[in-house]
DNA sequence: CGCTAGCACTCCATCCTACAGAGTGCCAAG
DNA sequence: CTTGGCACTCTGTAGGATGGAGTGCTAGCG
């Protein structure tokens, strides 16, 4: 299933390539009432809403054209239309207007973004919730894992007999640990001395780099070193790994009215690897929105999805997700996604350069 | 809301003290088949199944009694019966048996805790989850703080220009940190100093009597100690509070068929401070299990609750719970929550004395 | 005296029918 | 090309009939 572009228009007023403008406007009206109601959407009310003076009869045959070319559907004869995952398309990209609400959407958000301070895990984790509760749809946020930050500090700190803690942090701020089982007791000294020897080799590398290092200290610093091996390789994975928060997964609940869709939603949202995944495929296919069967995953074909990237340092890696029903607000949900990966990126950027930090916290 | 106790009778068979053998078999057979059907059980059905060769006349005088005991109710005239929470309640209390599934409950709970191994926090994670799983109710899992650990090792690390993280270890192997903003430039060598000052001085004490340490090392370390006071009251704030894992919420969704119902208790599984209060009070009021009403809240009055305290070198400290419909397979969910309970208290137990780690993990 | 068979009754769920309403498609006329 | 008009279709709702599952009561039996 090849992935159609989202080809911006470049500042031109609607210019529907595919539909007519009385069609696109047709669509455009349907589509709105649709999201509002969830009730098919029958001509008359598309001849009220449209302001194309146009009696319901054409209005009809106009629909009809519509629906043989894929923009709507019928649940049945007689009943009004709804839009098709492709008439969503439509609407995303060429009918869709930033719109008023869009302002205030990006108000809070930034205002939300002033007042919290804290570490990046919290303002990640309550981003999500933000996020969430002012689009009333789940949201995700994908962060990047620090594989690329180096090293600030490293060491061993024993904390048994046999037992201890390598610990590591980088310059991003972020920590990482792992246990370690020593096998055999080891004295405080060499602990010591093994922590130094890290500190000394592993300073100002990265984790990746951290793992080629060859050196040859002495020896009982050596046999400790060879049980490092594993964990530290486990804590470069660890480092390596994309954070995920989700917010507001109790949101769904509502979207959707057969309840077996919400089970299925949810239980796939609980499911990160999944979740990091899907929104990997999307945003690598182009898109800032995949509606319905458009990104693959059969279990969400109910769904749409709404993906903006955050960027460091002009790299893409994380992402602001929105999961909705494919019968979405889109501009909304779009510009307060947008906002938060900007706002996101920022932060990033912020705490990542570490001597550039320039709004670091402070309070009790 | 005074709460009723958990009487446990000592090792007597059946011994119903408020109601007759007969009401309580009866009972017994509404509740169970209620649990199964989720229908209403006519008298018809229990004939079938108490083995009292009763007929179903004298067991509709029987439930009729039950119902005005306040056991039973009836959706309205001529319809079977639903268990009260007080039928439950006494279900629970005086006839749940232990039944042939806890036994193979039990064996897939320590199996899994025989092949899990890596950090505590992962084993919790992965716990709730797999609680979840087993049970096909929503599980909670609330690990203690780490409040009453002592400092292993205390650091200063230099993160930028005015910029650092301030890193404890504690004796069970958390780390706890927290990013300061020093305020002005600080020589390396003082950060160093800091370090030094910090170790030697909180290590072996707890966070909370190392908050009250009155020291005078030189002026510029004071200095820097200045500005670290409030850092690190939010550090032993942090340490203190518990971490919170959910598993498998959207198990709920399918548990009750009204989506109003399932979107708010969803809602509140969100609110880990309310999950966290609610678990408490339970055990607080010595109950293992809480259904319906008896919990007092509100939103939460479909469903039943099921609490397992994790214990600690004797303390009580943390709780693994159950979060599902009233109509709750109880046997197995208890069998199922206690035994996780007991496992995981044993591996708490393991990390947190640090010398005595018996079950140390190794592998890469 | 406890148990039971039998009966009258109630209420729900289901089915059918009728019907209004919302919607469509088509066509002939402007 | 548009539109008013018309015939048609399908859903949702309301009303009535019916059967079934269930109850409560009572008279009679062991």
């Amino acid at each position: 299933m090849p992935s159609r572009r989202n080809r911006a228009p470049i500042s031109t007023d609607l210019p529907p390539v595919d539909l007519g403008d009385r069609q696109a406007a047709i669509l455009e009206a349907v589509v709105t009432r649709y999201i509002g109601t969830a009730q098919p959407v029958g001509s008359s009310h598309v001849a009220e809403a449209a302001e194309l003076n146009l009696s319901t009869a054409t209005i009809r045959t106009e629909m009809a054209q519509l629906e043989h070319e894929g923009y709507l559907t019928q649940p049945h004869t007689s009943a009004g239309r709804i839009p098709t995952d492709k008439g969503y398309r439509f609407f995303v990209d060429h009918l869709a207007k930033p719109g008023i609400a869009d302002a205030s959407q990006r108000r809070k958000v930034s205002s939300f973004f002033k007042a919290i301070e804290g570490e990046m895990e919290d303002v990640l984790e309550r981003s999500s919730a933000m996020l969430a509760d002012l689009t009333q749809y789940a949201a995700v946020v994908v962060a990047p894992g620090h594989g690329t930050s180096t090293v600030r500090s490293a060491q061993l700190v024993s904390l048994g007999a046999t037992a201890a803690l390598l610990l590591v942090v980088l310059t991003d701020g972020s920590v990482e640990k792992v246990t370690v089982d020593l096998g055999a007791s080891v004295e405080e000294a060499t602990i010591e001395a093994v922590s130094r020897h890290l500190q000394a080799t592993l300073g100002g590398k990265s984790l990746h780099e951290a793992l080629e290092l060859e050196a040859h200290p002495a020896p009982e610093v050596a046999a400790v070193l060879a049980t490092l091996e594993a964990p530290l390789r486990s804590l470069c994975a660890e480092a390596d790994a994309e954070q995920v928060f989700v917010g507001g997964p109790s949101k769904l609940a509502s979207a959707f009215d057969a309840v077996e869709t919400v089970r299925e939603v949810l239980s796939i949202l609980e499911q990160q690897l999944v979740v990091v995944s899907l929104l990997r495929d999307v945003l690598e296919s182009g898109l800032s929105v995949a509606i319905g069967h458009e990104h693959g995953y059969e279990p969400l074909s109910s769904c749409a999805v709404i993906v903006a990237p955050l960027s460091v340092d002009g790299t893409t890696s994380g992402a602001v997700g929105l999961l909705g029903p494919t019968r979405m607000q889109y501009p909304a949900a779009l510009a307060a996604a947008t906002a938060v990966s900007e706002e996101l990126s920022d932060r990033l950027a912020g705490a990542g350069s570490g001597s550039t930090s320039t709004k670091v916290r402070h309070r009790g």
